[in-house]
DNA sequence: ACCGCGTATTGATCTGGGTCAAAGTACTGC
DNA sequence: GCAGTACTTTGACCCAGATCAATACGCGGT
């Protein structure tokens, strides 16, 4: 379990601030330092909410661990999740002062979090982060991208797979005995989350797994322990061309 | 119609360069002029494919004027728009050597167009433009989600009230008489179109316009051309909470 | 005026996934 | 061990939107 011991020390922040050891590679110590005095970290429960859609935000960050989500909702209570974020990935827009959507903590979470506009005055001073900042989101921009294709062209069973896929290549735990396309990995989402995910609902999505599981593509060990036995099956489920590069 | 000469100078290009305007306006004249040096223009026609996805993509640009998208396609051929383009959007990613999706001419278009090594050569000296190109590429991605939220939880007649607003607020070429909600504007998109967008068949597309026309939501004139006698009506149609604020 | 072709509408029918309902499973706390 | 709660699975039925098919509209070309 993380303590505030173990965060004490911005070594144990693998995953922190818009990566900023890297962006530091190419910065001088001082804005490390800057970077540092105006870093605070926060935590949070599974099902904790971080921040309402509209509420003052007076902070940026990122998460070093669990998984947080992106959520809309319309006024009759349709939610659509339009972002996950998985450790390293950035929350909060330079410039916005208002939070556009839920952010809620689908795992027991932590987040590296900066004073807004402290962060947004050494942006402006520090090219190097901005840059960086440009590069995630356009990697943002491009997930979404692809998660428009899922949304709105792929049938259930396609959609799941997608899911899968995505998940078995940020948060695989291992990779199997030697060369194979095994993942295993521990799904970080409810039935209702992943329905979120991929706008279905939360039958059709325990349906589609359990078909899954009776075709031999997915392998479940209690409710969340998941096992890909071959990941170019489960790509060609998801109706991805498999890339045809070996994907570890 | 535009003609080269009416190109030949930048102030014509009024949707221009990541509005290269309103960066230099706090730039030296150094850098205006350098972006004016790597700048050329490109033409096409409605129908014409501006790159493939996989394609070498050796510049970026914007639109001047008309229309383009942003398009994937599956192996068996089921295609989502994942991108509207209209005049002063950013086509490109500084950074990607490689088209990811299909941008195609939906109108006539003129681009505005950068030599790629050269903007991204002068990007890393000029930190307003990393710092422009972020705003937008944030915008993008608000755009983006805003999307996931149509495709995944809409029904159809939602869909098309949806797309229909947004053309109509960033298209409208009339405010109608005094103050009224009327928008008055082209569809620059086919049924085709407008279904690839939405992640539905054009044949539906087709229907619930026709019911959105028997319902008054909307007035057409040919195929093209649409009155929206009111524009809150319209909004309430797309499930959108009608912000309170007046549009215009 | 007629043809051809791309685009749009409309109808008839089918089906994937939604909805409603009922169990089943796995925890936590007493 | 038992009750309570949150999550998941499974079944029966239904409907929005897909599919298949026919027709209509508009426009440029000869």
């Amino acid at each position: 379990m993380l303590n505030d011991r173990s965060l004490a020390v911005s070594q144990e922040c693998a995953n922190c601030p818009i990566k900023h050891r890297a962006v530091c590679a190419r910065c001088d110590g001082n804005e490390l330092e800057r970077l540092e005095e105006i870093k605070y970290y926060r935590k949070f429960e599974a099902g904790q909410t971080v921040i309402w859609s509209g509420d003052r935000m007076d902070f940026v960050g990122s998460v070093v661990s669990g998984i947080a989500s992106l959520t809309q909702t319309m006024e009759d209570g349709r939610t659509q999740m339009v972002g996950l974020l998985l450790p390293s990935d950035f929350v909060g827009r330079p410039g916005r002062g208002t939070a556009a959507y839920d952010v809620v903590a689908t795992t027991d979470l932590v987040m590296c979090c900066f004073r807004k506009t402290p962060f947004e005055d050494l942006m402006s001073k520090t090219p190097h982060i901005a840059q960086r900042l440009l590069e995630m989101t356009l990697d943002e921009l491009d997930a979404a991208r692809e998660w428009m294709l899922v949304l709105g062209r792929k049938t259930a069973r396609e959609k799941i797979a997608s899911l899968l896929s995505i998940i078995a290549r940020r948060n695989a735990t291992s990779g199997g005995t030697g060369f194979k396309n095994t993942v295993v990995f521990d799904l970080p989402l409810t039935r209702e989350a992943m329905a979120d995910y991929l706008g279905l609902t939360l039958e059709t999505v325990s349906r589609q797994i359990s078909a899954l599981k009776r075709d031999g593509v997915i392998e479940l060990e209690g409710k969340r322990h998941v096992t890909i036995p071959d990941m170019y099956r489960l790509l060609e489920e998801a109706g991805d061309d498999a890339d045809g590069g070996v994907f570890a």
